[in-house]
Formats: structure tokens, C-alpha cells, sequence
DNA sequence: AACGATAGTTACATCCATGTAAGTTCCTTA
DNA sequence: TAAGGAACTTACATGGATGTAACTATCGTT
């Protein structure tokens, strides 16, 4: 347990706690799927998050480099985003927990069904 | 209600959102590190959880089937707590996150400190 | 002149995860 | 007789994450 410091505060905790927010990974796997994409893109294939957390959730991720932002100087505006290099070198493991819950969600929600009875 | 809940549709993402809270990779981590643990031992493992979090986080990945409880009708009460097959299997996924937390982490401070001027 | 399109921003409201503090149980030990 | 211990449980408080709705800018099109 070296990685993981129990006490104060935690830069792997900090940088693992980004993608545990509503919306994060749902993008990144999204821009990985589908490559470059404009914002509206992005809202049609992920529906269900607001126009602002959309926002607020690609700039935390452009903040921490994980994807680029470009924006065209066009009207009505242009804006497109894809993954880095860094967020790129993120998105195996993503997928690989993503694969897990995939092969276990049905047990899973077996077991919680028997625990609240 | 006007939206649908998101986890409420999505296993995979119902499945993750729970990894995503504060303290459950961490556990998960710990027993993987130490074995069988009593509760105080986690608790003073990961000694900024609060007791009640980590009651909450325990039940919530026992209901999961991603670790098991046993209780020893003794007094004062013993309890412990051990991975089970399933959680086990998680833990690489876990591991591989860290582990890329651990390499990126230095990169990614100083991505935000120059976004945030 | 109004409208639509894109990618936002702002102000405000609400919910839920988490925290704090105290109470509970039952036996053992001093 | 009372304190101590492990593992909670309950009631209440709070803050940060998320949601809602309205507003913005600009230009070409109707």
C-alpha cells in the first residue's frame, strides 16, 4: 500500500477522484469511439447530460490534458474536441473496467437483490 | 420526474457509479494488499474515513458480492471482511487505473496549473 | 426584422454523498 | 460499580455536484 497514502491528501486520489464524476468517462470513451467530434456531437451520442455539465466536464478534462480543444473562429461557432495522447493512454483501462462490469453487472445485480430483501 | 435517472438506465454505468464514490477502490485496494481484515483494521488503515462511510462503503460492495462479512458471535463483536472471486477480479482493473494515475499524476498538475492562470 | 444555428455563460435551485456526534449492545475486567 | 471495547446505528448537518432555465454573440437566411 505505497501508492494509496492513507493520510492527507492524495494526488492519486485526486486524479482518480476527476474520473469518478458523473460524465467523465462516458466522454472519453465517447471521443475514443468516434475520434474528433463537435460539441453537439458529443450531446446527441451522450443525451441524458445538460448542456452546462457538458461543458463543465470537458473543461475539467481539457484542464487536465486528457483532451484538446480547438475552436474555429466561424459563425455560428465551431468547436471540436478529441483525445490527447495522455487521454488516449487512459482509455484501455477505462475499457477494461467497462469490459469487467459488462461480464458481471448480471450477478451483480442477483447479489443486491438478495442482500435487500 | 421529468428525466429518467441515468443509472437507473444504464447497468454499466450503475455498476462504475459505484466504484466512482469516495472510498470504495480504496478498500477494495487494502483488502486485496492485507487479506482478511477486521473492521478496525481498515479503519485505521485508511484512517480518514469516517466510521459511518466506512459502514456504508462496506454494505455497499457486500450487497454487490464484491466482498463477504463474517461475524463472530463474540464480545465485544468481531467482524471480517475478505474479496471475494468477483471482487478479485476487479482489482487488476483498479490496479491499472492507479498505476496510470501514478505515471500521469505529475503531467497532470502541471497541465492544470496552466489552465488555471 | 425576425429567426435559426452553435457553443456556450450565468444565476439560481436541489439533491445526494459525506460528515459529525451521540447512542446502543453485551460481556469482561478492574 | 463502573468503565472499556468492537462494530455498529440513528439523527441531523453540510457542501459540492448536478440540474434548470434564461440569456449571450454573430451572421446568413427567410
Amino acid at each position: 500500500m505505497k501508492n494509496f497514502h492513507p493520510t492527507g491528501n492524495c494526488p492519486v486520489r485526486d486524479v482518480l477522484s476527476r474520473l469518478g464524476d458523473k460524465w467523465s468517462m462516458l466522454v472519453l470513451i465517447t471521443l475514443s469511439a468516434n475520434g474528433t467530434m463537435r460539441f453537439s456531437d458529443i450531446h446527441k451520442t451522450i443525451a441524458d447530460v445538460s448542456q452546462r455539465m457538458l461543458t463543465v466536464t470537458l473543461r475539467t478534462l481539457e484542464s487536465d490534458g486528457l483532451i484538446e480543444r480547438k475552436v474555429y473562429a466561424e459563425v455560428p461557432p465551431r468547436v471540436e474536441y478529441c483525445l490527447t495522447e495522455r487521454g488516449s493512454s487512459l482509455i484501455p483501462h477505462i475499457q477494461g473496467l467497462v469490459d469487467w462490469a459488462l461480464q458481471q453487472m448480471s450477478g451483480i445485480m442477483k447479489s443486491r437483490v438478495l442482500h435487500t430483501p
